[in-house]
DNA sequence: GAGCTATGTAGAC
DNA sequence: TCTACCTAGCTCT
């Protein structure tokens, strides 16, 4: 699922697996057949992540550039390889993996320049170590624009959405609407650290969690009549729809969780579509 | 199984 | 501002 956190994930998972081998790569779909061709049999120097966007980068200065949008798939499986079916943009292959990359919005032959270009036009990622948060911070608070608006703004800072704006701006207690310039600076540098915990998290659960340890076990009793602790294996480990959902609930304050009782100050979680996404916050805690 | 919704961006108009 | 992308989890029947 692709906030930065997931894609920071993937890279991670594909330059184990792929890194250093000659990869077979094919478009099924025909719709990256050209650069599909042009990379078959060609050597995997890395693979690597600034926010959302993904690069692939092979020997002969041949970049790849592949951005998920909403609802792209990129999935790693041991063999057998199975026949390609529905809509598989790219597969690559070597011995020892293949991965299918399905419904991208970007999946471009871009080279060393275009990777550049577009990393230009991103601001920090929390989860880089070159990162610089006075970049971030000082575009947040020179700007008039709401801060909900500022933190989706992948030149702001690259790797945040829906979820993470929502919940960050919920455990500052900050209001989406609050112009950036009203934002105290020391706010903004406490809302970058807290990222860069929050989005490292979730590199390492493969979900994005927000709630803090502490807080658990009474937003699952919001959420639920039974108490989480009747629940072994909210935290991982066994796998089953209803605990799907369960760990969803329980690991974020506002996200989707609109018409319910805030955890902190018993106000009702409100919702409203914004710049054509949903938007979650407490009217209660957040100013 | 059908229908709905969504963690996002690029490009056309 | 609208549409394409065309997946996958969830809810309802």
């Amino acid at each position: 699922m692709p906030e930065g956190h997931s894609v920071h994930r993937l890279a991670r998972g594909l330059h184990r697996s792929f890194a250093g081998t000659e990869v077979r790569t094919s478009s099924p779909q025909g719709r990256f057949s050209s650069g599909a061709e042009i990379l078959d049999a060609t050597l995997l120097e890395r693979a690597g992540a600034w926010g959302k966007h993904l690069f692939m980068e092979f020997e002969r200065d041949e970049v790849v550039h592949v951005h998920l949008g909403l609802y792209g798939t990129f999935v790693k499986a041991r063999p057998p390889v199975p026949e390609p079916r529905g809509a598989l943009r790219l597969r690559l292959e070597n011995d020892e993996w293949y991965a299918d990359l399905r419904g991208p919005t970007a999946c471009d032959l871009v080279g060393p320049d275009g990777r550049d270009a577009i990393i230009a036009r991103l601001g920090p990622d929390p989860l880089r170590r070159d990162a610089d948060p006075a970049k971030a911070r000082r575009r947040i608070t020179g700007s008039r624009a709401p801060i909900g608006t500022l933190l989706m703004d992948q030149s702001v800072i690259a790797g945040i959405g829906n979820i993470y704006r929502a919940e960050l701006l919920y455990r500052h207690g900050v209001s989406p609407f609050r112009e950036g310039r009203e934002v105290e600076p020391e706010v903004v540098d406490a809302m970058w650290d807290d990222l860069v915990v929050l989005m490292k998290d979730g590199v390492r659960r493969g979900r994005i969690v927000t709630v803090d340890p502490d807080d658990r076990g009474a937003l699952a009793d919001l959420d639920t009549d039974r108490p989480a602790s009747d629940d072994p294996g909210l935290d991982g480990g066994e796998d089953t729809p209803t605990l799907r959902r369960r760990r969803r609930e329980t690991g974020v304050y506002v996200y989707r969780r609109s018409g319910r009782t805030c955890l902190r100050c018993g106000s009702i979680v409100a919702d409203q579509e914004w710049g054509g996404r949903r938007l979650f916050w407490c009217p209660g805690c957040q100013i």
